[in-house]
DNA sequence: CACCTTATTTGAAATTGGATGCTATAACTT
DNA sequence: AAGTTATAGCATCCAATTTCAAATAAGGTG
């Protein structure tokens, strides 16, 4: 699944309150399923799917499954961060969003703060409510726009006439 | 392909004037590339390359490799809305920017400089050039954002004292 | 504890969106 | 018209999921 999570977050300190949350919610408590959340409460960054099953020998099915699962129920998210698969985080672990640079790749994670400018802006143009935490802002970082004012000017200086 | 291009946007009027901009650069114009091209200049709104193959009866292979084509040579480009393929439109035609409502899939093109208070912004906290064309912005639409505002105050109704 | 219900796991197969290798063909070039 | 070589078509592969059927195992219940 790829959409955006439509409940509530719920952040946790330690795996026993998530448990708790969960078994709340009428869900059981495998031995697979411990596992995978034991392990996001161990990583600090976001994984994919495919690290999860093989760090943890389980089948990667199951892995979507219970990561689906977690992300439906509030306790996980997962981020697109170029082309490679979807990467899953513990929410309340690393909230945060993203830019990312489309030329060299670079992930530089926010605080959300530091864009709640941008998201009054659109909020009052356009009344729409935006996160970057799922799709994250792409463009060019820094250097590689530098790279191409340089290779403009360069260009410029060649064919002074162009425009 | 998935990644943005990296050549200068070519803009044409006209079939002929992109079939010239094409034999210029070496390239063949093939009975299935001109029918794509004629697709496209038809076309308002982006289009998948599935809708060209089975429009057009040619083979969706053809279809990616002449899009593909296209778009490193600055005619075409590509945008992804949702989670379905990605969808190609000619340069010039629908030069847009996107938003994209997650919850109910509306999506918003806007021109350009609708963003450019945005661009602005984000270049100036974080030097990063960012373009909403090939993935948009993603949130949650006025509508969508006023349901959850009203879901959020009946469940204060109910429960006063949870915050 | 034994039992029962039903959530969950597994492994395999199917799906989706797209890329690639190959050969026959069809565009340009001269 | 002949020669090059880009392209089309088809089959095949690919990664990232998703789905299915059968086996298993959680977590109540008596």
């Amino acid at each position: 699944m790829t959409t955006a999570p439509q409940v509530a977050a719920l952040a946790f300190e330690n795996i026993d309150d998530a448990v708790d949350a969960l078994r709340a919610r009428g869900l059981r408590l495998s031995i697979a399923r411990r596992m995978v959340l034991e392990l996001l409460f161990r990583e600090a960054d976001p994984v994919s799917a495919e690290h999860v099953g093989q760090t943890l020998g389980i089948d990667v099915a199951s892995v979507y499954r219970n990561l689906e699962m977690l992300e439906r129920h509030g306790l996980v998210h997962h981020v697109h961060l170029g082309h490679g698969p979807g990467l899953y985080v513990l929410v309340g672990r690393g909230e945060h969003e993203y830019l990312y640079c489309d030329r060299c790749a670079t992930v530089t994670p926010l605080e959300p703060e530091q864009l709640d400018p941008i998201r009054d802006r659109l909020r009052r143009d356009f009344g729409y409510e935006v996160r970057f935490t799922h799709f994250p802002l792409v463009g060019l970082c820094r250097s590689c726009a530098d790279e191409d004012r340089s290779a403009a000017v360069e260009s410029h200086a060649r064919h002074p006439h162009a425009h």
